[in-house]
DNA sequence: CTGTTAGCGCTTTCAT
DNA sequence: ATGAAAGCGCTAACAG
């Protein structure tokens, strides 16, 4: 429960002062060899540890950094987490996990909670932020890192990624395998990356001489059931491919289009975007857009080490590309006959 | 940063003692209405925090609790935690996690650091607990609770489920539609719960009156990917039936079927246990033994709350009881012309 | 009802 | 090379 030896005790034990005691134990110069080699003796046989609150009353700091995210069980905040974890580990800093579940006000509180003093500063994963919160972090210099933010333009260091030029390229990779009748799992527009992944749709599209057609276009929220519905609703209009916001909203256009009795990828491709790890752990594999969910966690955690040692960053923008992850869902277009060349390479990952 | 309006300034403010602030801001009796009034007052107007580490440092409490996790990606681990979330929500302590992705010894490190001071009580989920931290935990009079131990004996307060009766109401459900030749996906013998499991899935057999046929019994790690691979191999032995020892391996098993060309259920049924919440979400759904990882999160941290009250336990065993969850990975054994009710109610129930 | 004293365990500053 | 004093912010315990 209690590391309940002191540094008084330890000095006591040795016959030193508890100054002397606690240079030692923190490497400070300033004792002699034989000093230093009593003090680490003792401490060591009475299993000395330091109070970190003592500690952290004396210095200021508490050597937690914490983190609230939208949804702790969601996957795609865990590849995060876990990045973060890493960089964390090996500065001795702990992580405060602490959990919004998509309620501003819950998270506005969480924030003012943990930055008086709980925590050294935070790391938000796509937070609501609301005005006011922005203004408390300002004001009060709380040390804050976004991941992921809702607005791309969030006055805060940040880590992005990027959304449209994953998307398109998605998109593009379709259109070479020959589809056009492309339709498009739209995600909440709460989060401009779902506008940002959209206009790397429709600039997919339209470069490559298509149009957007709008009835090919679905609002969907970023779950398997609601990519279920939608994609079902939306196979009357007979795409030949579906792109998805979201690796939750293909896998439920996979299992959509299986239980209309299509074959992926043979009569439907379906796209996704994320690259969770179960988009590697489905049949066919799931082909999508790679976030570098780790690295981001990462990039963040390390950005937010620069921000407590004082040093200012070097960009407020970190931003991070995205990678098409070719697997089996996405396959040439049934009618198309066209791209032999790029069959190969698709057909192979994709099968 | 930090809360950096102190108590006495406060009171400066206030024109009272630092004693009269702490007594009104904690609810404590001894101040006059009107004095209460004009401290809060001056507090709200300031903005005043108390410092979490001062405070700390007084009473000895650090109002965190450790939570240690085999795996902090992994959905098994996340429905607890979210149990533990929140439970511990309503008395206002925060959760500090950390992972020991499966490595005994950061496990033991990451105990002996946070039981230092750093966090009033642990829960430990799944963890190794080598003698040597058990010793560690006894000695240091750590408050602390197991979530589902990797031995049913681990004598320390801990939350565990029926893993026995579990699977053998699962694979009784199997034997009802007609199955005999089941297999089975036996989990990594580490953990006793797949000794458990698989002694429940014998004894339904058993007691139906089949015999357990080695061929049809392998050991399969926690993965989808693993369970793809042992259903791949075990498919030559042409079970009608198989029955994992965990969701992820049931979903891979769903898959290596597919891939073989079977229908799951018409061909081969699948049993899953734990009920992740993957196991909804795919196409068939998946019949599984449902193990309430959100409640056993829940009795965990509130055996740990008790304990930090210094209240003793009723039980040092906390058993929750699982329950089958039919949906449509498993319907009437393909050869079995028997039950022709059974298959409306299990394709009904199925679905 | 309100104030004073003291101390939680540590470390910064200044002496020795 | 070592030690004494002081204080981080808070709150029991006791006084008034």
């Amino acid at each position: 429960m209690v590391g309940r030896v002191t540094i008084a005790q330890v000095a006591a034990e040795v016959g030193v002062s508890a100054m002397t005691v606690s240079n030692v134990l923190n490497g400070r110069p300033g004792a002699s060899a034989e000093t230093r080699r009593i003090v680490l003796d003792a401490a060591g046989r009475l299993g000395y540890t330091a109070n970190p609150a003592a500690r952290s009353l004396k210095n200021g700091r508490s050597g937690l950094v914490g983190l609230i995210t939208l949804d702790l069980t969601a996957q795609y905040t865990l590849e995060i987490i876990r990045g973060v974890a890493e960089e964390l580990a090996d500065v001795e800093l702990e992580l405060l996990i602490n959990a919004s579940y998509h309620d501003a006000e819950r998270e506005q509180d969480r924030i003012r909670s943990l930055s008086r003093g709980q925590v050294d500063g935070l790391i938000l994963v796509a937070p609501v932020l609301e005005p006011a919160t922005l203004d408390f972090l300002r004001d009060n210099r709380v040390p804050c890192v976004v991941i992921d933010p809702r607005r791309i333009d969030t006055p805060l260091p940040r880590v992005t990624v990027d959304n449209y030029e994953g998307m398109r390229a998605g998109v593009e990779h379709l259109i070479a395998l020959g589809h056009t009748r492309i339709a498009f799992l739209r995600g909440d527009d709460e989060l401009q990356s779902s506008e940002l992944r959209f206009r790397g749709y429709s600039d997919a599209l339209t470069l490559a001489g298509f149009q957007v057609d709008e009835r090919l276009v679905r609002t969907c929220s970023f779950s398997y059931d609601s990519g279920f519905r939608t994609s079902t609703a939306l196979l009357s209009e007979n795409p030949t491919a579906i792109a998805a916001g979201a690796d939750l909203m293909a896998l439920g256009a996979i299992d959509a289009a299986r239980a209309a009795g299509l074959d992926v990828p043979r009569d439907l491709s379906v796209l996704g975007f994320d690259d969770l790890p179960q988009a590697g752990q489905s049949f066919p594999g799931l082909t999508t857009v790679r976030q570098p969910l780790h690295d981001m966690g990462l990039r963040g955690a390390r950005a937010l080490l620069s921000l407590l040692d004082g040093q200012s960053l070097v960009t407020d923008d970190i931003r991070l590309a995205t990678s098409l992850v070719i697997r089996g869902s996405t396959g040439p277009a049934a009618d198309a006959d066209a791209s032999t060349n790029l069959s190969t390479s698709a057909s192979h990952a994709a099968g």
